[in-house]
DNA sequence: CAGCATCCCCGGGGATACTG
DNA sequence: CAGTATCCCCGGGGATGCTG
């Protein structure tokens, strides 16, 4: 089990503080917890999708998005695209090594989220009865 | 009826379905991986804050935004806000235990991304050199 | 201190059309 | 299929001012 002391210090002691404004680390973080960055990353733990299974499965993303995020991912180095000069064209996407590590964190907190719901639902009416 | 959604959602074996639309947890998830609510509750972890403590130690944050992301986080039931009628005023935030579970996580997925940010950094020098 | 109210702007992001 | 290009709108979110 994580102590608190271990990830408050971990906080304060690497070079990369999220907290600031200025740090790099926040830019990739948003690509990463943004809106689509998430879901795109936690559909790609499962395999190796092409754009339009991506976007089947990423419910709702549109194809300009799509497309803006998997190319943010691609450049911060946690998806592959490996696109075969065929015809029609294949593109698959996968992660890489570390975007797997990242997808798995992911994974993690995206599970726990859905598995709250019902008490988050509950904590919901009971906030908005209370000042209906 | 049976819905392609509903049988998408029968695959994970979870009642709720952050892939899908319409699924609920989708916003709760925003709550948590948005712009401000992910800093807000990781800044929680280590212990109870007022406001305006709260406001500068999420570097960069507006006064409304950060009202506004609390409300939401309170109101999904991750935020306890408690309010002492003196004078000045003086309220403090803190994390219910679903929060903490849910800022464990999501620290976890912070702080592997702010290790990795060396790696990320030279992914994008490969990536934009690759293209000059 | 802890906020709500208001104004306002810019860019996130959807819709549509087009290309290789 | 796998995108890019363009248009355009709405709302995210900053700035400022005010209240208890």
């Amino acid at each position: 089990m994580t102590t608190t002391q271990e990830l408050a210090e971990g906080l304060d002691d690497l070079p990369y503080n999220v907290f600031a404004k200025a740090c790099p680390s926040r830019g990739t973080l948003e690509h990463v917890m943004g809106r689509w960055g998430g879901l795109t990353l936690g559909a790609l733990y499962e395999g190796s999708l092409r754009f339009n299974e991506l976007r089947r499965r990423v419910d709702g993303v549109s194809e300009k998005m799509l497309s803006q995020t998997l190319h943010a991912l691609e450049r911060d180095g946690l998806v592959h695209r490996e696109a075969q000069p065929t015809n029609p064209p294949r593109v698959d996407y996968e992660l890489t090594p570390l975007g797997r590590q990242v997808a798995e964190r992911l994974l993690t907190l995206i599970h726990f989220v859905e598995g709250s719901m019902d008490e988050v639902l509950a904590a919901r009416e009971r906030y908005d009865s209370a000042r209906a």
